[in-house]
DNA sequence: ACACCGTAC
């Protein structure tokens, strides 16, 4: 190969410019000019040589081509012959600028005692200073230039794969597509063979990489299987070859070959890497598919995704890394590699912070706070607590990391131990609820935030803890803000611990400014280019947007070439969607390879959830719908294109009517960024938002809201103030939710006897804080002691913590659903008790699955449901609560309800309505409710949700002079006595006293 | 006439 690429040069010229440019800035020039000045000249002189050599642009540079140094001799000729003529040159605005400073500054000076050889220096100097203030804006616009001409490319292609799709579209009226598949099949089937031969040929003699001897026999294979299914399958639908290098004909065949050649040794052009590497992934995903249809279907399945997976991380480094040197190296180190595990070491040397390893150890060594910020994939989580317990941190204590979720905690602590070669549980553990996997060996622990927050309140000052790392700090949940205040706390008053804030986000700033300047470490990432595409005008119709948008993709895309995930906001949207496109398809039939429809949202059956992590059949497309889950929480693989409709259904609390709202709002640019990164997590992806790029600019936040400013704070306050402090409304939050909500929780807090009315915690309240549930709920467990319920009452309160995840209610099978839900109801009891039924007859057949299968009930929520009744179990024996059973006494049951939830209760209006007795406001009952139909007189509530209308959910009937009996601090008689009137109460009287 | 996500010694 020739010299360096044209980038190279000058990336090189420029970057010594800059470095040209720094020393001769300032004071320093004029006290060192001897020094300076042949130094310049000779840098000058390289720049320029270097500049030449990159010939198609130095024409474009003014003087580029002409030595400098000639230049400079001649100019300087011209100017002591003419020394006044200073306005031959035009500069722009800001070298004009310069021009006068300097000038100001050479009059500052006597110009009497200026030698003639000082004045010819000075000279010099500023001719230098204009050449390079020309020569920059010179390359600022061989820059622009290029953009544009990029531009012009891309616009060109784009009108040529226009042109092809126009093709197809004709191809679809007149002839028959199969007719048309076939022929495009035969083409590529030429052209693969040309390809291989051509291959061959070059090679012939030539000893070749392992990669590329794989490269060839994986071609050879893609020709033989495409071959024969094209002699034996007539059934074309099922198969055809990706458009991805119809595209450019011939010119593409020689990029394609030029790459082949090139591969190794060139790795600078981005685009070439990347058409090849669409193309080898293609390959590889074909052949696998391939291989696995003939190969057994149950078992070896996962030997051979290994193997795949492998090669993937493979072409992933080739795109990030090239160079001739570091492939070859790792090239030999995997094949001396032979232990799974020494694989796993060479691996974790190209992940991209990798490089990073010493300074990283240098920096957590000279600062208390780190900020770290990159991108997924950059293999941050996993490596960073191996280099601190490497570089000997764990001596001290453990190194502890946080995650936002259970699973990531489990499967990074599962690689982190394999990585080290040691048992999950031993040197590397996970602690997340209900599973403890940790010893006393454990040196880095992974663990869910908000286990590390409960971990507070055993141990206020972590000492078994030498480094903490919140990953994922962008996200932004409850847990982490918290863990941000206190973490800042601690790092006060225990300079030996060190605190790392990991986050994805570039607005690492606002962490920074939070924690006191922190510095900032940015890693960058690994990742596939993904295209975005924007809407021309707003799309009014945004779910019919989306389906159009899905049938689009999968008629003008090849077939095969990877799956569409479609960002909606809920299950019923889902459940709608799911059902026009089946329409629409079906419409269709077998003019359009086949599409498989998969929905996902937290709330479906495991089962079904399953469906959409299954390969996609030869041939067809899979296009998954799915809510906000699949933006972070799961991962599918093989999703090539994003619909993202830019919305989200997001919870808001209202501390003045204690009202949740689910409301649908536009995303922030950070989610619809996120979003978009999902298509290109294993290839080049396409992300097609459905609004105009106005929007997205102009109209869409940078951020969500975070979780802690929208969100109720009772559970918060008390955590808090049980960790001792008290003074909530100056505590240093990175965003302070509003005081309002602080205060309605200190207000539900002291109403519950949790604090006293100097804002400290009671007796009742340090018993409340063991229980991880909401006070409302931890004060029905401390109260059941008083009614000898508190076995029902833990069942009750695990059963309200997944409630709404009970009962499934799919959209064509709603009757039956809601006639199995009806058999709890017996006895016209309330939503508690019914709930209490589920759990006690699903006891009763032993944990039944088919039972749950039979009720519409979600095993997954039940198992859960049993896992928290039996923590609360733990938590009420120690607090010294005596767990009795009392199943007889519904009264009891219902009065041990009321003293958490005396707060929520409601009268039924004339109408039919009901009104919520503190904060006077119509409410209904929710129709999933039991009682809906039967309309008890008062009510107490779980929780008032606004969505079409104001629901109460989980409602039980009660008697109103309960509520003076058990509260008599919040309701005096007057609030219930006019229990027989008709009259409706004056919103005046009933406000009692707090 | 109806439900986003995730999490808690």
């Amino acid at each position: 190969m020739d010299v360096p690429s044209s980038n190279e040069t000058r990336a090189f010229a420029e970057e010594i410019f800059q470095k040209v440019e720094h020393k001769s800035s300032g004071s320093n020039l004029y006290r060192h000019q001897e020094e300076a000045a042949p130094m310049l000249t000779r840098k000058q002189r390289i720049t320029c040589t270097l500049l030449e050599a990159d010939d198609d642009d130095a024409k474009d540079v003014p003087g580029g081509s002409v030595s400098v140094v000639d230049k400079d001799v001649k100019r300087f000729r011209k100017r002591s012959e003419n020394p006044d003529d200073d306005d031959d040159d035009e500069g722009s605005g800001s070298l004009k600028q310069e021009r006068r400073v300097k000038q100001k500054y050479s009059h500052d000076k006597p110009d009497d005692s200026e030698s003639e050889e000082e004045r010819f220096r000075d000279q010099i100097e500023r001719e230098d200073l204009e050449r390079r203030l020309r020569e920059k804006d010179a390359s600022r616009i061989r820059k622009l230039t290029e953009q544009k001409l990029s531009k012009r490319d891309e616009k060109e292609a784009m009108r040529r794969a226009n042109a092809l799709k126009d093709d197809e579209i004709r191809a679809l009226r007149n002839v028959s597509r199969q007719e048309y598949l076939k022929k495009r099949e035969q083409k590529k089937l030429e052209e693969i063979k040309d390809d291989i031969e051509d291959e061959e040929y070059l090679f012939e003699g030539v000893k070749l990489t392992e990669a590329k001897q794989r490269e060839l026999r994986y071609k050879k294979q893609v020709y033989e299987v495409v071959k024969k299914r094209s002699q034996v399958d007539d059934n074309v639908n099922e198969y055809h070859m990706p458009d991805g290098y119809d595209e450019e004909g011939g010119v593409n065949q020689e990029k394609r070959f030029a790459v082949a050649l090139e591969r190794y040794i060139d790795s600078k052009d981005g685009d070439k890497m990347n058409l090849f590497a669409e193309q080898e992934a293609w390959e590889d995903h074909q052949i696998n598919k391939a291989t696995l249809k003939f190969g057994s279907k149950n078992k070896k399945q996962s030997d051979d995704y290994n193997f795949v997976f492998e090669d993937q991380i493979e072409f992933i480094q080739e795109q990030v890394m090239g160079g001739v040197d570091v492939d070859e190296e790792e090239e030999r180190e995997r094949s001396i590699a032979k232990s799974a595990h020494e694989k796993l070491l060479a691996d974790r040397k190209t992940l991209p912070v990798y490089p990073y390893r010493e300074s990283l150890l240098k920096a957590v060594e000279d600062h208390q706070v780190l900020i770290i910020v990159g991108e997924t994939g950059s293999g941050k989580t996993t490596q960073i607590p191996q280099y601190l317990h490497e570089a000997g941190y764990t001596k001290r204590g453990m190194i502890g990391c946080t995650q936002p979720r259970r699973v990531a905690a489990m499967s990074v602590a599962a690689r982190v131990s394999q990585e080290m070669n040691v048992k999950l549980g031993h040197e590397v553990g996970y602690a997340i609820r209900f599973e403890d996997c940790t010893c006393e060996k454990t040196v880095i622990k992974y663990l869910t935030d908000g286990m590390l927050l409960r971990e507070f309140l055993g141990e206020p000052d972590l000492k078994s803890y030498s480094v903490v790392m919140v990953d994922e700090a962008h996200e932004r949940t409850l847990s982490t803000d918290l863990l941000f205040g206190l973490l800042k706390q601690i790092a006060r008053f225990r300079p030996d611990i060190k605190l790392l804030i990991s986050s994805a986000t570039l607005d690492a700033e606002k962490f920074s400014d939070y924690f006191d300047c922190a510095p900032i470490f940015r890693i960058p990432g690994r990742r596939f280019p993904v295209e975005i595409n924007y809407t021309k005008v707003p799309e009014a119709d945004y779910l019919d947007a989306a389906i159009v948008t899905a049938l689009q993709i999968h008629v003008n895309e090849p077939a095969g070439d990877g799956d569409i995930l479609v960002f909606l906001t809920g299950q019923e949207e889902i459940e709608t969607a799911q059902e026009i496109l089946k329409q629409r398809t079906h419409g269709l039939g077998s003019k359009i390879p086949e599409l498989v429809i998969c929905p996902i949202y937290a709330n479906l059956p495991t089962e079904l959830q399953a469906k959409v992590f299954e390969a996609t059949p030869q041939g067809a497309r899979k296009v998954v719908l799915a809510t906000n889950i699949a933006e972070t929480s799961l991962t599918i693989d093989g999703i090539k294109y994003v619909i993202d409709p830019g919305f989200v259904k997001m919870n808001f609390y209202d501390p003045r009517t204690g009202m949740e709202s689910l409301k649908i709002i536009p995303i922030s640019k950070a989610s619809a960024n996120q979003r978009a990164g999902r298509s290109g997590r294993t290839g080049p992806g396409k992300c097609f938002r459905l609004y105009t790029a106005y929007t997205y600019y102009n109209e869409l936040d940078d951020n969500s809201v975070p979780e802690i400013q929208r969100t109720n704070l009772a559970n918060v306050v008390l955590s808090l103030t049980s960790l001792g402090i008290d003074d909530l409304l100056t505590f240093d939050f990175m965003d302070p939710p509003p005081s309002e909500a602080v205060l309605k929780a200190l207000e539900l807090l002291f109403a519950l006897g949790a604090l006293n009315k100097y804002g400290e915690l009671t007796k009742v309240g340090r018993k409340m804080a063991e229980f991880p549930l909401d006070p409302m709920l931890s004060k029905m467990i401390v109260a059941s002691d008083k009614y000898k319920c508190s076995d029902e009452i833990i069942t009750i309160a695990a059963m309200l913590s997944i409630e709404n995840s009970v009962f499934y209610r799919p959209k064509n099978k709603q009757v039956h659903a809601d006639n199995a839900r009806l058999n709890f109801y017996t006895g016209n009891v309330g939503d508690h008790v019914a709930l209490l039924n589920v759990y006690n007859l699903w006891k009763e057949t032993n944990f039944s699955a088919q039972w749950c299968y039979d009720n519409y009930i979600q095993l997954r929520s039940m198992k859960q449901g049993r896992d928290i009744r039996d923590q609360l179990k733990g938590i009420v024996e120690r607090v010294e609560i005596e767990l009795v059973s009392n199943s007889g006494d519904l009264d009891a049951i219902y009065k041990c309800i009321t003293s958490g939830y005396f707060s929520h209760s409601a009268k039924l209006q004339k109408n039919g309505c009901y009104r919520s007795v503190k904060h006077p406001q119509t409410v209904y009952i929710h129709p999933s409710s039991g009682l809906c139909e039967a309309l008890p007189r008062w009510v107490v509530y779980h929780e008032l949700v606004l969505t079409t209308k104001e629901y109460v959910r989980q409602v039980s009937e009660i008697k109103p002079e309960w509520l003076v009996e058990i509260a008599p601090h919040y309701y005096e008689l007057k609030d219930v006595e006019d229990l027989g009137s008709k009259k409706l109460p004056r919103g005046k009287g009933r406000a009692s006293k707090l």
